[in-house]
DNA sequence: GTATTTGCAAATGATTTGCAGTGCT
DNA sequence: AGCACTGCAAATCATTTGCAAATAC
């Protein structure tokens, strides 16, 4: 994935902290702010958390990247793309994209509320089959 | 609905502020923290944000309320029923329950996942009619 | 009567802001 | 030169904790 370059499409700068976070990102699929500030450190010692939450609230507004709030949990954040559902199991904290047609709910929803649908959320939590 | 008796079989005691917790997010469907507190304060003025939050807490590990986790917004707290789906207007801030059939995904991702869900979440937003 | 709850104040944790210095174009 | 970005420190906002007095059962 060329991160330069998704950066500069969505009006941003390029720096190198912006494509360590994203980098990390999608490595992660999704990651939280702490394990972000590790990551991230490892090539930038000095980064700080201010700088991590002024780029993340920059990225979300820009329409980059998308956070996922998780009840019991730490906001996680990941790169956006096509509408997905997520899967949290609560005993080993496995949290995974899942493959779930999450377009056709959202036609459904549209049509029934006559809203426009512009986001939305599914996450299942539970516990997977290796925990159970 | 009999609120204390709510209270006493989800195992607590009952308080007349936990009842006007109750009675509170009962008439909202929804709740933030922060109307919560402004309306319990009318009858009772010297309730602590310090009890609220205990209480919600407590409320929630014995499963008679749920927290509503939802990007860009507040937590809200709802009491707890059957599972159901959520849509918000991000113009005029309405949220509200959807008449949605989230079982029959539940179901679905457990035999595609071989998870077992005990909880999920679907979260809708976009503009309503009246706002477009 | 005992255990739990309440309300206050203080502590902790999470996120944002202001500002001086740096770097990019 | 000018503008945006970074990193630090401090400020703000959100939530939790400890404790003494009050209340539920």
């Amino acid at each position: 994935m060329n991160f330069e370059y998704l950066i500069k499409t969505h009006n941003l700068k390029v720096t190198a902290q912006r494509v360590s976070i994203l980098e990390n990102m999608n490595n992660y699929g999704h990651i939280n702010i702490d394990e972000l500030f590790l990551e991230v450190k490892k090539n930038f010692n000095n980064i700080s958390l201010a700088t991590l939450y002024k780029n993340i609230n920059l990225m979300i507004k820009n329409s980059l990247i998308k956070e996922v709030k998780i009840a019991s949990y730490k906001s996680k954040y990941e790169i956006k793309k096509d509408t997905h559902a997520h899967i949290l199991c609560t005993v080993c904290n496995e949290f995974e994209d899942l493959d779930f047609n999450c377009s056709l709910a959202v036609d459904n929803v549209e049509k029934t509320t006559a809203y426009k649908i512009d986001n939305s959320e599914f996450i299942f939590s539970g516990i997977c089959q290796k925990c159970q």
